[in-house]
DNA sequence: GTCTATAAACCGATAGAC
DNA sequence: GTCTATCGGTTTATAGAC
């Protein structure tokens, strides 16, 4: 314990490197954070975060696909487990309230470095393309599993970018209200409404199959 | 024309450096837009800069200010006009949509500059809220006007924050493929399920009072 | 109000001893 | 792999002539 082997010394430091760099650049965003930055709050110096990482650039693109890795990670599915609709749906719901409450850093990572397209490297470019088609495909996915929707991809699509847009923007409101969360309510009954819409059979469901009023039973 | 009275020449080129400043900021953030570039990008010195405003926050404050009261004069409702639900909310979504469309870099401006917080100085931090207060309030008075929603200040609440995110995520999505547009037709289908869900009565929508099997008249 | 010139601090990145 | 020291460039901001 004390005599931690030296070959993990520097995988250590360069965990701890990446932690500092993601904390402080998912919060003062990426051109606001310098090296010296991340040197004074990890306490390593300048020169060894330049010898784990060849630039700053290639700081982002490490925290970046680390964040994504975690990210997928703690998103385990693709086929959402269920019998019917309302079931998978609601599992499908917690998943993403649960990624979303666990990985703050993420959304917030995309957003700040994201809008720095313009000025970032090719390989930051890529690894921000990269991990927001990883959200897409992983959303499609699991709506069509939760819908059945294997031979409406359309629909799939469109419900897909609906919630993974109220993920981004309820992401946006949280950095002026830090206690906001996902409101899965009301995205649950947007997104019944839609597969409705599109005339997607949704057995199971309380109030649509049944035409009971229009009131789809929750609160 | 040629002859410009010399009073003006000092408001001309305030509005230059602003409107270069906040083209700039949106595109590249706040942190990442330098004095001397806005400065080569206006023509104007840097001493001239800081003869209009102090620092470097005080043209963000500027910037944000003006975005603000273009945004706000661009919404000119509060009241929505229409003689049922279905009229109102088609026309409160264009409104949206047509604010969203013409006036892109505001909400750039806060997702970029917004980030900031806590780095920026107490003027820009206000600046920000108040501009993001306005949104908030005008969203809540156009959904509670749309929906007849006077006597349900909670309900409104939600079908504003609901629009709002939508169209931030919307924002977001944006700067990945630059041709999003805000889908108005499922953000439609979504309050209409929200209003009925809490009970709203909807006098007028297809779809809703004659019970029709479920799907909602569109596309 | 606009310009040139410059101060002082900080930036990303590197050299070289250990 | 980690450290000290430093280079060259850019940053915000100011001084002072016009």
């Amino acid at each position: 314990m004390t005599e931690a082997p030296a070959l993990d010394r520097g995988a250590r430091s360069r965990d701890a490197i990446l932690d500092t760099a993601g904390d402080l650049m998912s919060r003062h965003g990426y051109a606001a954070t310098s090296i010296s930055m991340i040197s004074s709050a990890c306490g390593l110096p300048v020169s060894s975060i330049y010898w784990h990482f060849r630039s700053k650039d290639g700081i982002y693109v490490a925290v970046l696909e680390r964040a994504r890795t975690a990210l997928l990670a703690a998103l385990p599915p693709g086929e959402v487990p269920g019998a019917d609709v309302a079931q998978r749906l609601d599992a499908f719901l917690a998943q993403v309230e649960d990624a979303f409450r666990r990985h703050p850093h993420g959304v917030k990572l995309l957003l700040g470095l994201g809008m720095v397209q313009q000025d970032a490297s090719a390989a930051a470019v890529a690894e921000v393309r990269h991990y927001r088609d990883a959200l897409v495909v992983w959303a499609r996915d699991a709506v069509s599993s939760v819908f059945a929707l294997r031979d409406r991809p359309e629909v799939a699509d469109e419900l897909a970018r609906f919630t993974l847009r109220m993920a981004s923007g309820t992401a946006v409101a949280r950095w002026f209200e830090p206690d906001t969360v996902l409101e899965t309510g009301p995205l649950r009954v947007a997104l019944l409404a839609l597969a409705a819409h599109h005339g997607i059979p949704l057995r199971g469901v309380p109030g649509e199959d049944a035409p009971s009023r229009g009131v789809t039973s929750r609160e």
